[in-house]
DNA sequence: GTCGCGTTATGACAGGCGTCATACCGCCGG
DNA sequence: CCGGCGGTATGACGCCTGTCATAACGCGAC
């Protein structure tokens, strides 16, 4: 049982929360709230888009996978972000598989009732344009530094970004709300397990980040910046 | 003189065509046309975004630049394509340069209009969030592309995406309807001109593309495609 | 208990690709 | 007509970083 009703739930989002209170209901009644141990798949690459998702709880990784199989993250998403929209809308396959980081529960609408609610109520459409903004703005940043950064830099930027919009501050710094393991760090930066092994334990050695049991802490956050900016310390 | 009044491009175009005449005409009153040479800027990253976009006729080119001075091209857009877009509706600054490729002219419609019709018709944020959810899907494309793929596999692939897209057929290929610099494709693809040039010339000697006169010819798509899987040659 | 898995850790090695230098060509402007 | 600029071309060199191998540790499954 979820800490609170569904209805509430979208009602508190950014996505629904300006919808009246019978479409939420309408929405709630439809929507199916399912729970992912570590490491499930949600959906995949491909499968077609019957639902429109959104986390409740635990953390969610949109993903993509090369043929030689190694895994590109595109976004970390926490509690409350939508995912799987755009193809809903499109009515295409997803385009990126989505996988539970932790143990997570996410709420489902199935795609009739959000198509039809998106024609009804065109602010949701002006919602999905602003938030689709905001995401094509930081994809162009990870294009940017994957063009032009070196891992060392790329890794700082990625534990940055992460650090100022979901950090908790906390006597010794910045606490991840999450585990971020070395090879999804590795998978968001284009580069390899070893590599960000290497950089992250020379990291925590001089003091600037502290791993607490899986935990990241970023304790400087201006030594990041200035790693980021010259590529390396 | 443009080639056909401002009013009937405004039309044609995918953004605008499901308004009223009335709205389009109101827009292209306080439309305004300007024409700038190749290398010229139309904005730079952190202007004040004044003004909505789109391509009348050239070639422009959305880019960043990082502090060591060498760019990032995000997007090349050609006829009938907007940009400044999401600063415009969000009253941000650009996020990103827009430069001249070409001799190239531009319909700029002031800030206060776009906003008050977007309020207005709604269905101009659906047409909205459908196009950044396409221009989403191309940028992570790019992430993955340069997150795990080798130079030549990169430049194979936004040599592929370019000439499907803007292509145009011929006896000997696919031809690109624009002249596109070594320089250019390599800050597609986050690489250097050197070793753009390098991979070129191989590609020109094997006769997999063809360069005629600064532009770009690809004579065997299918070369492009195994390259692009394999990584080289 | 112990086997296996996921994660972190460290070293050796090779190579892709960036950096620097140089050269050539066509074009435009003074 | 000639100097500068933008673009293409080619070689030498070096290093960042990916690859492979090995190891240790914690933890859940059986």
């Amino acid at each position: 049982m979820p800490p609170q009703p569904t209805a509430d739930f979208l009602k508190a989002g950014t996505v629904f929360a300006a919808l009246p209170a019978t479409e939420i209901l309408a929405l709630a009644a439809v929507a199916r709230e399912q729970s992912y141990p570590a490491r499930d798949f949600i959906f995949r690459e491909g499968d077609e888009s019957a639902w429109f998702w959104l986390v409740r709880t635990g953390r969610v990784k949109i993903l993509r996978q090369s043929r030689s199989g190694d895994e590109v993250v595109l976004e970390l998403l926490g509690p409350g972000e939508p995912f799987g929209g755009v193809a809903v809308l499109e009515g295409r396959p997803y385009p990126a598989s989505a996988q539970a980081m932790e143990t997570s529960t996410v709420v489902g609408i199935p795609r009739a009732p959000i198509v039809a609610l998106a024609a009804r109520h065109p602010m949701l459409a002006r919602e999905m344009a602003l938030m689709l903004g905001r995401r094509l703005r930081t994809a162009h940043d990870s294009v940017k530094s994957l063009a032009t950064d070196p891992v060392e830099a790329r890794l700082a930027s990625t534990l940055i970004r992460l650090a100022e919009g979901e950090g908790t501050h906390d006597p010794r710094g910045l606490v991840l709300p999450f585990r971020l393991t070395r090879q999804t760090l590795a998978d968001m930066c284009g580069t390899t397990v070893e590599t960000t092994i290497r950089v992250i334990s020379r990291w925590i050695r001089k003091g600037i980040v502290i791993d607490e049991d899986g935990r990241l802490i970023v304790a400087s956050l201006e030594t990041l910046r200035e790693i980021e900016d010259t590529g390396s310390l």
